[in-house]
DNA sequence: GTACTTAGATACTATTTGGTATCTGTATTG
DNA sequence: CAATACAGATACCAAATAGTATCTAAGTAC
């Protein structure tokens, strides 16, 4: 175990290297493609290695998927929590959270691949486990920003923030898939106006 | 070309019967694990075939995918002109309405189906025309479903009906796709939930 | 610099896939 | 009832798949 006390691991580190190739490799493949479609071959091909590389990193195909949906996940909640944490007024709160996914920032591309999680989560029972946890998590801290939103506003919400956030999830997803082939200022567009009617605070009572 | 002209086609017959019982087998399996997870020898033997029944019933696998896509949005486009096509007070509408996706008479099974579609769509061109297609149907169809509910309730839409529409149907796959594992009476609460803020129906001004 | 370790390449396997070619039994036709 | 047509079964194929076993070249330790 000479490993965390020596000082350069150049060793160690080309081989992160090499995993978050693979890594970025296989969540571009998977978007495009689907998780059936992406083969362990060419995941490792399009990062510009060989299978060995791939089985020398992963323990499988549906590991890399599954750390794949974590790091999403982790990302997005992070980016949630941020934007819980800062301070600003109500207007910048609604405008943040108006932005959130539709944003430059978000890729769309992650959406397409959350719903490919999802779909083999609906199928596959480990998946569904791991889906869940994440998912968990996700609303949990989608619930917060909008309990902080409403609170801000003065507001009461329109329905349960557990259940408008599951909404707001749900309708996200589903036009980001839904309109895949759409042009993305239409997508952003539709996506605006979906959170604001859900929402309920599209007029200015 | 003796066919149209003759009695009783028991040789048709049967094969249209083979070709019905073949067509559920595949929603069935598409619908449980996915377009690649179900195989040509699986959807004919899970419904009492071998393969040679199969592909003397069908081109390939893509055409039965696709026959059972115009299938299913035929029957839902049906049943959404015959609920415009009825007599009915604005309360009556909007409890349809509300029931609709939601109703036991629409399983939920299609919605996944649906889903299955729509992530092929997005991802194959020869599935994303013909996808494109049929909703484009479809969506005309909902769309003169709301026209006439607020014409009737008397209300103008909190946002183009366009708009509505796409938002409702993105909605409702998301619901059903996300709480694939929750009990039927989660997922019909928020749907009906969902339905009621986004038409901003929800309390009675 | 020599011995050791290991990231990653190459080669291979067993299995599954969509699709085809061919065959067979039975319903239809004359 | 004999000839034919055809629904569907059987037997195949080439390609692709996830995963394994083995090898090699370069990095590391002494």
């Amino acid at each position: 175990m000479p490993r965390a006390i020596r000082r350069r691991l150049s060793r160690e580190e080309k081989r992160q290297e090499t995993k978050q190739k693979l890594l970025r490799s296989a969540e571009q493949l998977f978007n495009h493609g689907g998780y059936e479609k992406a083969s362990v071959d060419l995941i490792a091909e399009n990062a510009g290695f060989s299978k060995g590389a791939f089985y020398s990193n992963f323990e499988s195909k549906e590991a890399i998927f599954l750390e794949l949906l974590e790091s999403s996940k982790r990302r997005n909640i992070e980016a949630l929590e941020s934007l819980l944490a800062q301070e600003m007024s109500a207007e910048e709160l609604l405008l943040a959270i108006r932005n959130y996914q539709a944003g430059p920032d978000s890729d769309f591309d992650y959406a397409q691949l959350a719903m490919e999680f999802q779909l083999q989560a609906s199928r596959d029972a480990t998946f569904a486990k791991a889906y869940a946890k994440l998912n968990r998590n996700y609303r949990d801290s989608l619930i917060g920003v909008l309990e902080k939103l409403y609170a801000k506003l003065g507001r009461t919400p329109p329905a349960p923030v557990k259940d408008l956030a599951d909404i707001l999830m749900a309708t996200i997803a589903g036009l980001l898939l839904q309109a895949a082939e759409a042009p993305a200022n239409v997508r952003k567009r539709l996506i605006s106006e979906a959170m604001l009617l859900i929402l309920g605070i599209s007029e200015r009572k």
